[in-house]
DNA sequence: CATGAATGAGAGTTCATTCAT
DNA sequence: TATGAATGAACTCTCATTCAT
């Protein structure tokens, strides 16, 4: 009967756009406290620790977008195809957990060594091989250029699709499917004018 | 007029290898100090405080990086080749300054409201309107794609260059040139294969 | 008016137990919650503080003991016979309150300064005067030893009784009567063979 | 040329006799830095945590006396004087390190679960074997009563050792020689009168 | 009677910084 | 130049207590 729950879920977003803002270390309980309204201590009713509140933030952004993976990876699309699908997901993921990725991108390289955070090291492996994977599927078909260094390309890819985490304002002009459209224009067909 | 601006330069190197490493509010004075075989106190008859150490690290970066820029743009290539030149440019700091760049990438964010780091806005306006200019030359002068949102191909090629510092590293097997070109070929040409 | 004094008392043996386990400073009120299968604030339904349990503890197992003693003083008997009736009052007293004889061991000397305590030196006192005065009637009708410091020996007898209560289990092979009974033989006889 | 080694010792001291006074848990490390006459913060450039102080005055405390048992031990007395020794020694100890006996006195049983104090669950099995050997020796030579339980008489007299602690002031009028004699004369002769 | 959520004071601890030596 | 010791502010976290439900 108790709507706690939703409740946590409010605390997370609140501390989340603060992590987001300040950064995690930069960030004080008190901070996030008084953007939720309450008295610091009171955070402690709800979450063990102010580490405890970035893992839930981590863990749930990066639940989702493994979901979301997983379902584009089983569709059975072409390389070109699966390239779009992940680009478009990942958008979405950020249009909808700006700040997680935000605090993903800014903490993920200092919080890798902790070994709480050890399933950061891991989601991060998966959507590698996720991403490399289906370059290199590519790469035979025939769809994307074979005289690329795959994995140079893999990071450059990852990164410009996560940073734009840092910029990207959900009352901004550009839908996420939108950014993913010239995203993918540009490193598909390049921005040279073809002859 | 300390007599050693060695010194200075080599304390300053050490503490921003750990910034870098661990985010600069993360990061102790302690830390710093072991890092460089001393005790914390001493360092402050070198620096005033932590935060002009972190002060001197970007500023003396961005001082550099604008230098290249400024000998880049002053040399009148076409849009292309500026870009090339300016890419190439940004990859050698990244090799060069690699600490600096990571830092920069994560606490300029925060810093840019801090008076005392005004200038870190001051630099990315100006290197904004080096990358804009160029691009709008090259739509303009038909090297470039026309039908690309400008601003948001800026972000992307911004972005992606200089978050190459998380991931570089100066002992690997790729030279900032061939970082430089292999990334040229992604961002120009695209990753696509051309019927 | 609240209609369950029995709630009371086993809410007061469980936080007695939990006191006597840990001390009373270090045991929280939510450990004695837990104890008792509720929630911390749920206590205070019954009790307006905690120190208030611990007066409601101690007072009780005072008012008892003080009763005990003065039965046996009570009783006219001799010396000797008043000795061995205090201390096999005291062990009975022991097995019974266990857990209240061992916080007022550990918290009657800090708790002597505080005003709301003040019974406890009261009571202190009264029991001095009981042991005191009977060693003297023992020594004056040559039942006891002339030459042992009369204070000295009081501490030597009380400490070692009271101080049964931090390892006396009523669960293990000896009675009260039966610990009683090897004490006063140790005290009154000695433990060294008389030739 | 630092004389750290002495500065930690008077911290300790003070720490203790905090401790002693207050109980562990009931202390602030605020109060031990005000009777130190320094800020609380400051303490920590000597100590890790409060506990660590903790740790190191009972162990400490507890080395030396291993050292005086160990030496009374090797000693090669009989068992009658083996006791005299033992008790003389433990007076001793507790004139030197009042405080410190009266902490383990009162925390040792709480901290005996806290894996780092295993140490005290060790020191007084060592302790309880030195004096139950010496006992059973002393039945065994007809020097001590053989009607009495040996477990229950190690405990009486260990007890009222140490729990002399709590009411010894180095200032009294008693040495801790004295008061071993008497101590002694009780237990090895008792109370009372021999006809 | 008990819960769930919050309060507010204060605890232990950290850390940038200072300064006599 | 560097050290050792201390400062003082702020931090994370704890906990007795309150109170609407």
């Amino acid at each position: 009967m108790s709507p706690a729950p939703e409740r946590r879920g409010e605390l997370l977003a609140t501390a989340a756009e603060v992590f987001a803002a300040q950064g995690y270390s930069a960030t004080t309980v008190r901070e996030i406290a008084d953007a939720a309204g309450m008295l610091a201590g009171s955070l402690y009713y709800h979450f063990d620790s102010k580490e405890s509140m970035l893992d839930e933030i981590l863990a749930t952004f990066l639940d989702g977008l493994r979901a979301r993976y997983d379902a584009v990876l089983a569709a059975g699309l072409g390389p070109r195809e699966t390239i779009e699908a992940l680009v478009t997901a990942s958008f979405r993921e950020i249009a909808r957990h700006r700040a997680a990725v935000a605090i993903y991108q800014q903490e993920s390289p200092h919080l890798r060594t902790h070994p709480r955070f050890g399933y950061l090291a891991d989601a991060q492996q998966k959507f590698a091989r996720a991403w490399l994977g289906t370059l290199e599927r590519g790469v035979a078909a025939k769809d994307f250029r074979a005289d690329l260094d795959i994995r140079l390309t893999y990071r450059f890819v990852r990164d410009t699709v996560w940073v734009a985490a840092s910029w990207y304002r959900p009352d901004g002009q550009h839908s996420p499917e939108e950014i993913a459209r010239q995203y993918l224009s540009t490193v598909l067909e390049g921005i040279a004018v073809r002859e």
